[in-house]
DNA sequence: AGTCACCTGATT
DNA sequence: AATCAGGTGACT
């Protein structure tokens, strides 16, 4: 379920886990998990250690020695975790890379939207390079985000969700953010006052900084469901906890956008 | 900026 | 059977 916070969540979790591990094989169970590459292209990462686990945006870079790395994108419904043995995965996994201690590094995605590739790092620097600030970053100031609202053409919802200004908020955390900033999802970007810019960039902190968190504690225990409380999102009909008038959806770029139609205008 | 495509699985 | 899903890239 990754928008940044769970992607942060996994990408943590990797690096306890598996930091200085070596790739002994790689083998991908769908031509697709390693699209567009092929998987004998993939297969370059073996016999490579992994030196460390960094998020750009939503994207997972698995950093190797010999100046490569892995990109890997969960997508709507993947998952990279380690397990114990690499023979005994789930029948949901795409592609393994077998570890030299027998442990393996598994892209689990049921939709297999997600895939994973292989670049040189300066490959990928050319890749990523499109990708915005990350809102976890010092960068990301509110003179920033009006700044980049200001050249946006955009409503505000698919403007944050873009990941070219800003990367890493997805359609839940974008929806959050509006709502408690109180802002028109459907507003254009760079029509936004001072005010709601300020605003805004507050509300995107601090959906974060409870989301991340969540994600952390429900990817640690897996069965329990401690995850983040929404206040918008999928409660279509449910009411505002601010005014208590029923939450309403639309369907911005053919995605659904849940909102107050009071307190947000 | 909107629509479709990529896929499977859960829900109506 | 139809619709929807946390993402994004390729069209139009």
């Amino acid at each position: 379920m990754p928008e940044l916070p769970e992607v942060e969540a996994v990408v943590r979790k990797l690096r306890r886990s598996a930091t200085g591990a070596r790739i002994a094989g790689f083998q991908a169970f769908r031509a697709r998990a390693t699209h567009p590459q092929t998987a004998e292209h993939v297969e370059g990462s073996v016999g490579r250690s992994i030196v460390r686990f960094e998020r750009r945006g939503k994207h997972i870079v698995v950093r190797l020695d010999g100046g490569v790395a892995l990109d890997v994108h969960l997508k709507m419904s993947g998952n990279l975790t380690v397990i114990p043995d690499a023979r005994m995965h789930a029948l949901t996994v795409r592609a393994v890379f077998a570890l030299s201690d027998g442990r393996g590094l598994v892209l689990d995605d049921p939709r297999m939207l997600g895939h994973v590739n292989l670049f040189t790092n300066q490959e990928l620097e050319q890749r990523l390079g499109s990708i915005g600030i990350d809102p976890l970053s010092p960068e990301f100031t509110p003179e920033f985000l009006a700044a980049a609202a200001k050249r946006s053409a955009k409503p505000v919802k698919i403007f944050l969700t873009d990941q070219k200004p800003l990367a890493g908020l997805g359609n839940i955390y974008a929806a959050e953010a509006l709502f408690r900033a109180r802002v028109d999802p459907a507003r254009q970007a760079a029509r936004l006052s001072k005010q709601k810019i300020r605003a805004l960039h507050e509300s995107i902190g601090a959906v974060l900084a409870e989301a991340v968190p969540a994600a952390v504690r429900s990817y640690r225990n897996p069965g329990n469901h401690e995850g983040m409380h929404y206040r918008v999102y999928d409660r279509e009909g449910e009411p505002c906890i601010t005014c208590g008038r029923p939450i309403g959806r639309m369907v911005q770029a053919g995605r659904s956008t849940y909102f107050c139609p009071r307190c947000q205008k």
